[in-house]
Formats: C-alpha cells, sequence, structure tokens
DNA sequence: ATGAAAGCGCTAACAT
DNA sequence: ATGTTAGCGCTTTCAT
C-alpha cells in the first residue's frame, strides 16, 4: 500500500512536535534552525509527502478549481486548463473537470461532484437549456463561480466575446463585396453565443437595407455534421446565396466538407467567412477570412477574476463582466485578393449593453509562427 | 460562506444518529424505511452535500485519478480526460490536471501536487529527458500509474501505438513510388516515439538497400516552427529529397506552412506522407496520406486499465503492455491519384519486443462523418 | 436496526 | 520558540 509516513512520524523521528513540523512545512511560525534542520532530515529520510486532504479539512479550502465544460467540444477547455495551471501554479491550484456534455442533466450532476469535492471555485460554460437549476444551487452554495463562453445569468462574473458587432463585420464585408443572398449556418439553440452571432448578421442586413430571409438561416447545430447537412439546405434552396458566413469552427469544417464533396469551389463559386479562427486556417485554399477569438485571454482572464474573488469571498463586489473583442483577419475566402483592403469599413462596435469594463485588444501576433511578408493577412481589431 | 449543514446537522434534524445518516447516502447497512425516510426529508431540506474530503480522510481514497501531461502539446489530453469522465463516471471517478509541459523538473512538481492530494492514480505522458526521479517515485509510493503515449520503464503498465512498422510503411510506401532521396523531420529528442519512428524509416531504407543518411534526418522538436526550421535544412541542401517524411502531427503543420512559403507543391514537387492524421487532413489540398493513432482507443484502455489496477492493487500480476496499431490512411500528398491501391505492400508488423497483448484493429471509420463514396481514402489496418 | 465513540492526518488555538 | 490539545466531517468498529 502507499506510504502512510505522516506527520506523526516524521515529528516522532526528529524528536518535536507535530505542530512543529507542521510549522516548518508551511513556514506559520518561526522555528529555530536547529529543530527545522532535524524536521526536514525526518521528511527526507522517510519521503513523506504532506496530506493535502487532511488538510483541507481543517482549512476548509482544497485549492481545487472545478472546470465544467463539454471537453471534447468547447474551445476553452484547454485554454482553460493551461491558465489555471499558469496563474494557479503560483497560488497552489490545480483544476478538476466535470464534462456537462452540453446537457443540463449532466451539467446538474457535474457541478453536485464538485460540490461535494468542495472545489474553491468554479469555472463554467452553460449548457444550452434551462440552467436556471445549476445556476440556483451555485448561488445558494455561495461558491465563487464565472461564466466563461456563453452568457447566461447576471447573477455571476462572465468572461466571453463580442458576438454581435463582430458577426455584423463579417457579413458588413460581404454586402460591399456585392453579396445579396448570404446564407448562415447558425449555433446551437439555446446558446447566448448563437444568438447574437444572428442577431449581428440581421444588424449588418437591416443596415444595407437587404431584406431578411429565415429560409437562409439554417441550423448547423455547432457542430461540423449537422453544419455540412444544413449548408446542404441551403444550396438546395431554388436560389442559393452566393455568400455564406459559418458560425463557429466546428460549423466551418463541415461546410467545407460539404462545399468540397459538391465541387463548389471557394471563393470562385461561393464566398465564405466564419467566426472563429481555425488552427490551419492558413494551410486551407483559400485562406479563410474569420473573426477570431482571444481565447487565450478569456481563459487568463477568467481564471484570474476566479482566483481574485476566491482570494476575498466577502469584497464581491459588483458582478463583472468582461467582454473582449474578436479580432477581424481578412484573407481570401471571401473572394478578396490576397492582401487586399479590407473592402466595407469595419465599423467601430458600441459597446454591449452589459459591458462594464473595457478590454484591451489582443496582440497581434497569435502564437503560431510569423507569417512571411506578403503572406500576411490583414488583421483589423476590433472594439 | 459555503453551506456548512454537516452530516451532524441532518442527523440533528432527522433525530437520528450521524452513523445513520451515513448509511442512508451509502447504502452500507440496512436502514428501516421510517428513518431512512426522515434522514432523506433531511437531506432534501438543509441541502446537504456530503463532504468528500471529510470521507476521503477517513477511507483514504479520493477517486481522483491524477494526469500528468503537457496539456496542450499532448494529443492524448483531451481523450484520456474524455475517457476518465465517460468510464470513470460509473465508478465516481473524477480527473485532476497537472500540466508537465514536457520539462522532467515540472513533472516532478506535477507528480508531487498529485501525490499529495491523495489521487488513487495516475496516468502520465513522460516527459523527455531522464525521468528516473518521477518514476522511482512512483513505484516507491506504490500509487497505480499507468503510462501512455511515450513508452519510458519496464515497471508500469503502458498503452500506447507502434511505432515502428508504422513509419517503416510509410517509408516502404515512398520508396514503391520510385523515391530515394527521403527526408525525415523528426520528433523531440529523448522520447520513445521520437527513437522508434526513425528506427523504421532506417528499416525500410534498410530493406530497400538505401544507403541512410543521417543529413536527411532533421530534428523538429515535435512542435511546429522547430520543423519548418528543419524543412528548411533539408531544402536547402545541393540535393534536396523528393520525398518528406514529418513524424507527428504539429511538426505536419510547420512542414506544409514551410513549403507553401516556398512555393513548393505538394505532391507534384515533393511528396509528403506523415506519422498522426489531422483533424482537417481531409480538408487539405492535396489531402494527406499519413497513418493514424486510434487515439480515443489508447486513452480508453488506459483508463480501464488504471482503474482495474486500483481496484485490486494487490492482485498486482505482470505489467501490461498494450501497444496498438496505427492505420495507414492513403490519400493523395504522397503523390498517388484520389482512390489508387497501395503501392509498395504494407508489410504487416512482426510485433514489438515487448508486446505482451494483441489489441484488435480500430474500426475504420474514425468519427468525422462519412466521406462521399469516390472521395472515400484507402484505409489499410495495420496490425 | 440503531447509537456511541474512536480516529483518519492535519491545523490552530492555547499553553508554557 | 516549542509542545499540548481540540477539533475539521466523515466512516466504522463496537455495543446494545
Amino acid at each position: 500500500m502507499r506510504s502512510p509516513v505522516t506527520m506523526a512520524d516524521v515529528a516522532r523521528r526528529a524528536g518535536v512536535a507535530a505542530s512543529t513540523v507542521s510549522h516548518v512545512v508551511n513556514g506559520t511560525r518561526p522555528v529555530s534552525a536547529v529543530l527545522r534542520q532535524r524536521v526536514l532530515d525526518a521528511i527526507e529520510e522517510t519521503g513523506y509527502v504532506p496530506n493535502r486532504v487532511a488538510r483541507s479539512l481543517v482549512t476548509s479550502d482544497t485549492h481545487l478549481i472545478g472546470i465544467v465544460m463539454s471537453a471534447l467540444t468547447n474551445r476553452f477547455f484547454v485554454p482553460v486548463v493551461s491558465a489555471i495551471d499558469r496563474v494557479g501554479r503560483r497560488h497552489g491550484y490545480s483544476s478538476v473537470l466535470a464534462d456537462s456534455r452540453d446537457r443540463v442533466d449532466s451539467e446538474v450532476e457535474a457541478v453536485n461532484t464538485l460540490l461535494s469535492r468542495r472545489v474553491d471555485g468554479i469555472v463554467l460554460a452553460p449548457a444550452p437549456g434551462d440552467r436556471r437549476q445549476v445556476l440556483d444551487r451555485l448561488v445558494a452554495e455561495e461558491v465563487p463561480t464565472v461564466l466563461i463562453d456563453r452568457w447566461a445569468d447576471g447573477r455571476f462574473d462572465w468572461v466571453g466575446v463580442e458576438n454581435v458587432d463582430a458577426t455584423a463585420n463579417l457579413v458588413r464585408h460581404l454586402i460591399a463585396l456585392g453579396h445579396t443572398r448570404i446564407g448562415l449556418v447558425s449555433g446551437m439553440r439555446g446558446l447566448s453565443t448563437t444568438e447574437e452571432r444572428v442577431a449581428g448578421y440581421r444588424l449588418a442586413l437591416d443596415e444595407a437595407n437587404l431584406a431578411y430571409s429565415p429560409s437562409l438561416v439554417v441550423p448547423g447545430k455547432s457542430s461540423a455534421g449537422p453544419a455540412e447537412q444544413a449548408l446542404g439546405a441551403l444550396l438546395d434552396r431554388p436560389q442559393p446565396p452566393t455568400a455564406i458566413v459559418s458560425a463557429n469552427n466546428y460549423m466551418t469544417i463541415g461546410v467545407l466538407q460539404g462545399l468540397r464533396k459538391r465541387g463548389i469551389r471557394v471563393p470562385d463559386d461561393m464566398a465564405l467567412v466564419a467566426y472563429d479562427d481555425l488552427d490551419f486556417a492558413e494551410l486551407l485554399q483559400p485562406r479563410l477570412t474569420v473573426v477570431a477569438q482571444p481565447v487565450a485571454q478569456i481563459a487568463t482572464e477568467a481564471v484570474n477574476l476566479l482566483i481574485k474573488r476566491i482570494a476575498n469571498r466577502d469584497l464581491a463586489g459588483p458582478r463583472q463582466v468582461i467582454r473582449l473583442p474578436g479580432t477581424f483577419v481578412h484573407r481570401e475566402s471571401c473572394g478578396c485578393p490576397s492582401g487586399a483592403p479590407l473592402a466595407g469599413s469595419v465599423k467601430p462596435a458600441e459597446g454591449g449593453p452589459s459591458q462594464e469594463r473595457k478590454a484591451r485588444a489582443e496582440a497581434p501576433g497569435r502564437g503560431r509562427g510569423g507569417l512571411a511578408g506578403s503572406d500576411k493577412p490583414t488583421v483589423v481589431g476590433m472594439s
């Protein structure tokens, strides 16, 4: 069995009281150099590893941060884990996961598990549907929680991206290029991001006095397969669109797949722009014109905010809503030649309704190694 | 502050002893219908959530599985998390993460954290370098551990992929197509996967009586940027290769990037094959000929094995080594026309040295929605 | 079928 | 500067 060497063992070996061992381990009170050394030696010799669960029982904190999201499907999953590791390492936090599978019932189960494990705080990307049960619970238990990605409830801190204007910019650009029949492959129902992106699409149409046709908006359910199917519906219309907007990364993959199968070339036969950059967007031909989310930054802000809340639970203060801007990345799938200036002035955002704090624009370099000069896409920061 | 409603509170409210509450919660001994109901009601009314950390202190198990790997860089990260969630949910396991950043010192830190949190078991993808310290520790503490991806030590269970023959097959295919100068962009030094893939490359060369030239093997360090640089070295040779093998997914991205920048077309100017399939391999032009790892299956096997070990720590038995076959996916980047039969008979594997168990071949469909008939790549199972 | 009591390994008063 | 002691919230003998 596993090392049952306890603090008492160490104390005995060092010839001191258990509390002394505790204090040298935690530096919680001065210990004479001699005893400290004796204790350190004893620890070394016995291979003692402090038992954090026993510690947690008395201090009633676990230094555990719970993450609730659909692991595979949510693009914030890995960045959040990384942020907790990076930021949290300094403060001794670790992360525990709970997959919600994007269904409220699993979400409830997930939150309960985390609650019973007494996590110090939770980062949650709310599943679509009625999440009142989970959220009420979280409020009742008063466990520090920050919502991420999808907005769901004014009682919580939230960090996410600006969707309305960013999507509108995508559409404005297409309109500036002369398109009037623009299809939208939209996301899962019940997600704020889905609704906001649809709203952005309609906004741009309105501005240009183009009629909104419901049949041009097809449900891609936020994933590739359904998106490919939804695309079919669009293409089978008597008057297919001349341009398509895909509302998230996974759906973009489905759309590309579908277009390819039908032998429809981008952008010659069909212009395509998308919400979310893809890791491999640069490698596709044509390269995709997209709005990129500052994913890493969102994750980092969320974790920082959470840790701050945990640190002073009392100084609660007003809930923070951090809505970060997306970045318009102009490449060629919209139909523009490589390096062309951006058609259709990208309007500056006017500040979301619940925007309480303006964040700095994301740094241009998004990490994935520099591109050669002429190959560089035009990056337009949006705020 | 957080719900401090304890088992004692519930007991008082229900007018029973704490032990009775415990037994109805855990079903550990019969409780009369009346009392059981009273307890259940009290729990309901108080919103009691059992404190798992207190429980852990007495039972000395946490139902926590630790995951140690380079979160962002390791392709097994998300699949392992998913597997723990899927398999573990039935048994009440959750996962705690620790990012090793692929450096032994962080790895030591990570393992220590998990040890102090008293996880019931660990899934570890060993960092490159001298991991004796970590592994000795794990052995000493006798915490059930399964190694994944990179093989490191005979004292542990291990689950990973067959590399030698799979890589050889890639090279054999190129040779069959007439290539004699074949470059290899290889992975990080100190990783078993790197060494095995180089060995496979050499094996195929030997079989064909082609000379092995060290300068045709360049260090891509398992990531995109370095791979792109390494590619440069290959291309700047007086006699550049006519075909390239990329030894993992991230490096393939770098290689593609580099080739594109130099205006080198695949496969016309340069044939390209790779270890690891890419999520978007189907979307590239040309589509990539690769060996795909059964990632999800590896993760699932690892987690199942670990949970089994945890269940009966004593019945230790011999260490298991599960080496799963890769799948040759024949597409067009090798220079073959779409749907062409596979040139260069792909030799069946001969069983790795430490192969103790033969696993079934991965099911052909790899999840990402069916391809249209004529577009379907030729998939050749390897064992 | 139920209750009382001991104790898991630690921290944090409270002594001295 | 160090030791003693009383819990943290639970499980699990041991009684009854």
